[in-house]
RNA sequence: GCGCCCGUAGCUCAGCUGGAUAGAGCAUUUGGCUUCGAACCAAAGGGUCGGGAGUUCGAAUCUCUCCGGGCGCACCA
């Protein structure tokens, strides 16, 4: 609602500056004034005109006003203008009839037309999961529920997938451990496999021990290191090669990984729609095809002298391209290789044609499609080489989001610029790279959990977490400790309540906490992961939020109502003078902030941060929880506040639930 | 050397495309449960927004520069 008031007031002061001064400002900023009693609505658009028009804020923002108040009748929701500070223009709304209107839910629509793609998680199948991990698949997941249609918003039409490496090196390393380590062949591996299986053992946690070791073993031996080294890339060949015993090794653990990461995942609320393998892109020469257009195009060239002779490179994009047209004899010594001399193609090579289709752009490509996992409302496809019929259509995107870690900013742009240097211009401007900052361990987390660290790491406020050395927090691990310990206070709380259904109340409180901790920071914050912060149901988190939507959850139980009925009452309410005053105000700034939730998702959005709606559901809650200590609602004597007093804490319930709800957090009934 | 990111309260972080007196959480101190549940609320202390210069009515925010820290810059993926 505060959105719809917004864009309607910014509307008509445009034609007012229109009209009388013959300007047009591209961006018109609008803030609210640091106190309510100023108004709900403050606009600074005097001091931007002061030197165009060469007249003192103030006089500016009188002449505004006064255009607007003769207009007022127009303006749905706005009781007045005046003129504040040095210049400000502050509006201030009617309070029951906006009230009225944010009661009966009327709030602007998000949506429009196009397909997008998000894609997020990405986990090498070679290992279990770690917290870095989660960092990314909750914001893509928290990203593709603020765009996705659902009840609230008309929403875009978003595919989401996980992108499967399992044909790298990291996987090569994990068929090493099993050959050459473990003495594993094929049907040995099997047999690990169903093993594991019947005594309830992780195979993702076996790898993440294996893969450290090999790590290791590549090095330790000084007079071995070449043949091991050998050993490794010969493997890697296998795999790129495929059918053989190798490669079925490889396809048999990463696959299984995958299945774990799902379950890993999915206890966390994140599904995906599509998971696309380096395997198909490999064996339905996707490369072939895109190696074709970027020849055709001109951004695929033959390198025919100096340190990249014999190489199919591609330009970086920026100053390279004028210093080649300046002296056209002189190779781009700082091109990206994309085909090797040996004639192999490099990692972004491979990305581009997995990029070209996802935008639809790779001539005569495309996957085939098999069903690999059934979620309760649908089903998430893999790819394969022949796939079966009928099956969804992915790629043909109109926009794509890209969750993956800001380290791959250069591999990420030598995409968008292969795209843009291709003429795809509207595909390079509708790539996001939705870049974040790592998750490490703080010093002391890391001796905690019995690493040994240098003195040199022990000096820093963070150590970036890695998986080749088996350095790092599991996700499994850490929500079952986080379920443990909300588990602990559910059963001191309510003792009553059914076994199993405690352990499902511990484990919504412990995805709240582990998703808003996600996500409270904002993207390009490396965030120095803490036991004692993540382990936290109190203050800043996803608990604070949850347990104040349980708390008028109570109120309307008590009160033998409920939220909505508590909403629909405010239509034939009598609020004249009630929301003026002290008391009043406090009131109306609740139904103020409860209106703001669309405007948070568009920026949200807008900005790619979903941090923005987490600190949001915080503030709603807090103030929430200092509504619901100043006024006690079962005892109010008056029939027509107590009514507001309900109705006011179901907005904000209301808009709470709706908040976590997006964040893929789930509102307990009691905690 | 080049590119990207960061530096705001003791600690962890917000501060949106420049706007009114720089805000939260944690920690510390104090007060509040015979009340709709205290996973809560209230109050207090705590800041030369890394340093400097510039742009202008106005800078934590934009520009430049310096300092400090992080991450990238392969015929690896």
């Amino acid at each position: 609602m505060y959105r719809t008031i917004q864009q309607s007031l910014m509307a008509r002061i445009q034609a007012i500056l229109l009209a009388k001064y013959d300007v047009t400002l591209a961006h018109l900023a609008v803030e609210q004034p640091p106190s309510i009693a100023l108004g709900e609505l403050a606009l600074p658009v005097a001091f931007e005109l002061a030197k165009r028009l060469r007249k003192a804020p103030r006089a500016i923002a009188a002449e505004l006003a006064s255009e607007l108040t003769t207009v007022l009748p127009e303006l749905e929701g706005v009781a007045s203008v005046e003129v504040a500070g040095a210049g400000y223009l502050n509006i201030r709304l009617d309070r029951a009839s906006t009230i009225r209107r944010i009661a009966a839910d009327q709030h602007a629509d998000i949506g429009g037309p196009g397909f997008r793609l998000v894609e997020h998680t990405s986990i090498n199948p070679n290992k279990a999961a770690h917290i870095g991990h989660l960092r990314n698949a909750i914001l893509g997941d928290t990203f593709q529920r603020l765009l996705r249609p659902d009840a609230f918003k008309t929403g875009y039409a978003v595919g989401v997938q996980n992108y499967i490496d399992n044909t790298g090196v990291q996987v090569a390393d994990i068929v090493v451990g099993l050959v050459h380590l473990e003495g594993k062949d094929l049907s040995s591996t099997r047999e690990l496999l169903t093993e594991l299986m019947e005594t309830n053992q992780r195979i993702d946690y076996y790898c993440w021990d294996l893969y450290a070791r090999v790590s290791q073993w590549y090095t330790a031996d000084p007079a071995q290191i070449a043949a091991r080294k050998q050993i490794r890339l010969d493997t890697l060949h296998s795999l790129e090669t495929g059918n053989n015993d190798t490669a079925e090794i490889a396809d048999l653990i990463s696959t299984a990984v995958l299945r774990r990461h799902l379950e890993t995942m999915q206890r966390l609320s994140i599904e995906y729609d599509f998971l696309p393998r380096e395997s198909e892109i490999l064996s339905l020469h996707f490369w072939d095809a895109a190696r074709e257009l970027m020849l055709e195009k001109g951004v695929l060239y033959l390198e025919t002298t100096g340190k990249n002779k014999g190489c199919y490179v591609m330009r970086r994009a920026g100053s390279a391209e004028e210093i080649a047209t300046e002296d056209t004899n002189l190779p781009d010594e700082d091109a990206k290789v994309i085909v090797r001399s040996n004639g192999t193609v490099t990692y972004v090579g491979k990305d581009i044609a997995y990029h070209l289709w996802k935008f639809g752009l790779l001539p005569g490509k495309d996957f085939g499609y098999a069903g690999f996992h059934e979620y309760p409302d649908h089903t998430c496809w893999i790819s394969t080489v022949d796939g079966q019929d009928p099956h969804p259509t992915f790629g043909k995107a109109d926009a794509i989001y890209n969750v993956i870690d800001s380290r791959q900013n250069d591999p990420q742009n030598n995409v968008i610029a292969a795209l843009r240097g291709m003429g795809y211009t509207e595909a390079a401007d509708h790539y996001t790279h939705f870049s974040y900052e790592m998750v490490a361990l703080t010093p002391r987390c890391a001796i905690d959990l019995g690493y040994v660290i240098s003195d040199e790491d022990r000096a820093k406020s963070y150590i970036e977490v890695s998986g080749r050395k088996g350095f790092g927090v599991k996700a499994d691990d850490l929500l079952d400790q986080l379920i443990a310990a909300a588990k602990a206070e559910v059963d001191t709380r309510h003792p009553e309540i059914d076994p199993a259904e405690r352990v499902a109340i511990a484990t919504q409180i412990a995805v709240g906490a582990l998703r808003y901790f996600m996500l409270r920071f904002t993207r390009n914050t490396v965030i120095a992961f803490d036991f004692k912060d993540a382990l936290s149901f109190e203050g800043e988190t996803g608990p604070y939020v949850q347990y104040a939507i349980v708390r008028a959850a109570n109120i309307f139980r008590k009160a033998n109502t409920t939220g909505a009925e508590s909403l629909a009452s405010v239509a034939t309410l009598d609020l004249s003078n009630i929301l003026d005053g002290e008391e009043g105000s406090s009131l109306w700034e609740t139904w103020l902030l409860a209106s703001k939730l669309t405007l948070l998702i568009e920026q949200c959005i807008a900005t790619a941060e979903p941090a923005y709606l987490a600190k949001y559901a915080f503030q709603l809650a807090q103030q929430f929880n200092n509504f619901y200590h100043r006024h006690h609602v079962l005892n109010e004597t008056d029939p027509t506040r107590k009514a507001l007093l309900l109705a006011t804490a179901a907005v904000a319930q209301r808009e709470m639930t709706r908040a976590l709800n997006f964040l893929g957090i789930e509102a307990p009934p009691v905690m």
